[in-house]
DNA sequence: TTGCCTCATGTTAGCGATAACACCGCTTGG
DNA sequence: CCAAGCGGTGTTATCGCTAACATGAGGCAA
């Protein structure tokens, strides 16, 4: 059954089954139009034949292009950049993308620009870098020109090549729900502060609580774990005057809600608590997480064609996309 | 340097600076014994003054066979295989591999099928798959013979190639715990039946009570869904008799939970809660639950130790290596 | 000296695809 | 009637690397 050996058919071999030269075979693989429909069959057939697959090593040598696409991300199950992955994944396998991750233990200048080398060594055809701190972008400093780029959750100053979730928009939102419930200032657990999201979350924070007057107390400062939320829960859980906590993720706000359940302060009834990503989970939390949901899907999307612009016409601006948050409302607001 | 294009130095052109022929080129880079020290140098000074980085399609090419390592797994945010794909990726590095995704939005057949057809077209050397569903499993029906193929969590019956956790030694202990606290039998809301995970533990579940000559309830079949959870601690919380639960995984915990707080069940005092999987949250719910931890990361490591040695001995009869999950005791069972 | 073995290196021939061009037989238009 | 155009196909040259063999300079025993 083997023709040569153990490596499997080649196009020469289905062009002699086909007889016909093995650039023809090569114009069927690809749809080329000058190809008489009698031949094409005929070609078809003898691929189906031999169980032929071409060979990519020899088209990405020749073309000087693969069609793998690189991913840079964070080692970690954390709910977004395993769902942007997912999410990023799934959408570039449709358009005929194969996916290479390359992950970073931790998110500095050299980790990163160490993942993206070795994605630079595969060829890959392009680089989608989800880099949620300065020093992560800066690890794509030394890269070669020409390489086509987006950056997913980075820096929301970039120009170009950048798709971000409008962090500023849902904070406000989240804070805003909670001050039109009556809180006459509302505190903030906040992620880690070199990340831009939770930079961007304490922003729209702060700015909306400063635009409505009221107080703006220090935020506490955590960083993405249920177990950072509950001890800052339990601190804040003292502090009679605190009656409204937004949480910049969904596992600071269990461990949030933890510590004030052991405190004895109900929610919603004396603290109102919103938090930030809606996981799976939120609307099963003592009680129901009202949060923010970012859609991972569709930043997932419009980073795969931003990098598709780039690739097939590498004189594009590559743009810039933000993707608006929406609140989802439950029942851990006081009404 | 770029990837497309203008095409960046070849070997010939760092042969050409440091004066020597392409082959030693070559040799340098492949550790090749036979090659002067000062030759060595004068090629490495030529390399890194180009920027040279070998072209892994030319070399994939000729030898036939890729540095890079495919993962087909269920493109979700599920816990299990999302710490599998990280770890695994991770380990993949340290070991010079880079990691190809192919993820799978149904277990079917056919859509495992196509994954693993995705990565053959890419020339792996070697497949891992994360396949928890019989139906998974038969996607690798038909592979071709010679690929090097490891299974995380597929059919814990199959003799090869496999790399699993003790889903019934897991259960065991947690079920074994619930009935030392003095539980007369352990109700269980269980994962997708179809899963082997799930079935995994049901027998554990299920061969513990019998063997302590308790009652086996019948198990409330769910899927991984805190949702779930939430339905299924509906129907419990209404059942006096109902003191102990084990739930398939730790999201189930969570929504039982909240579905017994409802009804004012209290945990532990009036039912005990086991769950598995110890995700990171599960200290932090109400109360702390104790659970099963799988060590996804041994897991992941010994799936490439696996595949390692079948791509350089395909003689060797690939092994089968069962990792044992350890009890998390934590305040959800009553003492 | 001759012969042979051992380094260290060079030369040549592919790997399996695409690109560019050549070619052949038919229409067409002037 | 002939040049030009076009559709369908084959031929040849690469892409950048490794494998296999070739070469040539020394070293050393007979």
């Amino acid at each position: 059954m083997d023709i040569r050996g153990s490596r499997g058919p080649a196009m020469t071999d289905v062009a002699r089954l086909a007889g016909v030269s093995h650039q023809t075979v090569s114009r069927v693989l690809n749809d080329h139009p000058n190809v008489k429909e009698q031949t094409r069959l005929r070609v078809r057939a003898a691929i189906a034949e031999l169980g032929y697959r071409p060979n990519r090593a020899a088209r990405t040598l020749v073309t000087g292009r693969s069609q793998l696409l690189g991913v840079v991300t964070l080692n970690s199950t954390l709910f977004g950049p395993a769902s942007l992955l997912a999410a990023f994944e799934q959408a570039a396998a449709e358009s005929g993308f194969a996916v290479s991750v390359a992950s970073v233990v931790r998110l500095d200048r050299e980790s990163v620009a160490a993942a993206v080398d070795r994605h630079l060594d595969q060829r890959v055809a392009g680089l989608v870098v989800i880099a949620p701190t300065a020093s992560a972008g800066e690890g794509l400093a030394a890269l070669p020109a020409g390489v086509p780029v987006v950056t997913i959750d980075g820096d929301p100053n970039r120009a170009h090549g950048l798709v971000t979730v409008d962090q500023v928009a849902g904070a406000r939102a989240a804070t805003r729900h909670l001050l039109d419930a009556g809180h006459r200032t509302v505190w903030h657990v906040s992620g880690p502060p070199d990340w831009y999201d939770a930079a961007g979350r304490i922003e729209g924070w702060r700015r909306t609580l400063l635009e409505a007057g009221a107080e703006v107390p220090p935020p506490v400062q955590a960083d993405w774990s249920a177990a950072a939320g509950y001890s800052a829960g339990q601190m804040l859980a003292r502090m009679p005057e605190v009656t409204a906590v937004f949480t910049a993720n969904d596992h600071l706000a269990l461990g949030l809600l933890r510590a004030l359940y052991e405190r004895g302060r109900r929610v919603p009834e004396d603290v109102s608590v919103v938090g930030f990503d809606d996981v799976p989970e939120a609307a099963f939390l003592i009680p129901p997480l009202t949060t923010v949901r970012p859609d991972f899907a569709a930043v997932a999307l419009a980073g795969l064609d931003l990098l598709l612009a780039q690739m097939t016409d590498s004189e594009a601006a590559p743009g810039r996309i933000v993707v608006k948050p929406r609140l989802v409302v439950r029942n851990s607001v006081r009404t």
